[in-house]
DNA sequence: TAGAGCATGTAATAGGTTACATGATTAG
DNA sequence: CTAATCATGTAACCTATTACATGCTCTA
């Protein structure tokens, strides 16, 4: 019972209209680029894989001067296979969290190193936050009246949520960083003295 | 430049003593498993590079009735090379978030298809979260005195601090959800009584 | 006596990115 | 005139997991 998840994600994004391999693209860009991509090494074996399978049909738009588009569909059955996923419940996930693992061996570099790396951490948050302040607005007036915006607006809340948090806990650790700096100097100084 | 961070967490890994690929299958495990893992098809491979490469030795700890002991020790250019990563700035990562994926598609199943989902998500965070609580509390008694506590401890309080801000993020996305279904019953009763 | 732990490793397979190939059109 | 956009797709290459192969010892 091993699913492929680009499979459904794909699925997904057909589940927003017809659409060709280029703006499957294009719209995983433009919506759930956040949390989820795909490369057209994946797009296209897998749209032929869904035609095969029955889950979706292609239709093909003529053109001159460049490739014919290749339209595809959700069929009955593409839906259904969907929807399959959708109500499956989700796994716990173990993402690899680069700076976590760096900050575990934060021993094997001075302090100072880690402050500028959880500093250049925090900015990272910090930016990602602004951009999910500005993407909430746009979507709003974009796609009000969409079935879809009160979904989407919780997707986007969860990326707020999380970097928020993030934000807090970059704090946290340089409040905690900067302490063990402080406590370094004074037990040098207190060598001096000796 | 592109960099194994594989590589990176095996020498990491091996920053904390010498050790044998079975002993670092199980370190991984038992310190950094909630945000980091490398199978043995991992482990071994990189080990071989490791030691061509100059940066972990290899010693041989014969053993009868079961196979050699193949020891890791780190080398000074091992050592380098991990600090030369450590301080490297970290780069955005686009994780994919499954949870996010699927209530981006909500519309299309039912409302209290995706309730179901978000409740099950908040158990996994919940038990995370007592998880985590434990590691703490047992990771201050084991390891105290260690050097590298104080960092052990930033990444759990990284843990904690996620999985906390999904906990809220799921109780604000099922009572944005539980609106929906009210505001459908609603709208029903209004069209009986016409 | 069954199962877990010790201990090595490889091969098959799956999952995924990047670069390449092609080439017209359009906007700045 | 240059760069981006449109539009398809494949091949080479990483990365990573899983299953397999081997076989002893210790614990419940």
């Amino acid at each position: 019972m091993k699913e492929n998840k680009s499979k459904y994600a794909i699925l997904g994004i057909l589940s927003l209209g017809p659409m060709s391999g280029y703006d499957i693209k294009k719209m995983f860009q433009k919506s759930v680029a956040k949390f989820w991509n795909e490369s057209y090494g994946q797009i296209y074996p897998i749209l032929n894989r869904l035609v095969a399978q029955g889950l979706a049909t292609r239709s093909v738009e003529k053109q001159e001067g460049r490739p014919n588009r290749h339209v595809y569909a959700l069929t009955d059955k593409g839906r259904e296979e969907l929807q399959r996923w959708l109500i499956a419940p989700v796994e716990p996930q173990i993402g690899r969290i680069e700076i976590a693992l760096k900050l575990f061996f934060g021993q094997q570099v001075s302090v100072l190193d880690n402050i500028r790396q959880v500093e250049h951490f925090r900015e990272i948050q910090h930016r990602e936050l602004e951009e999910l302040k500005a993407l909430e607005e746009h979507v709003k007036v974009e796609k009000a009246g969409n079935p879809n915006l009160p979904y989407w607006l919780m997707t986007v809340k969860y990326g707020h949520q999380v970097t928020s948090a993030l934000i807090q806990w970059c704090d946290e650790t340089l409040s905690a960083l900067n302490k063990m700096t402080a406590k370094k100097k004074q037990k040098k100084e207190a060598t001096r003295k000796r």
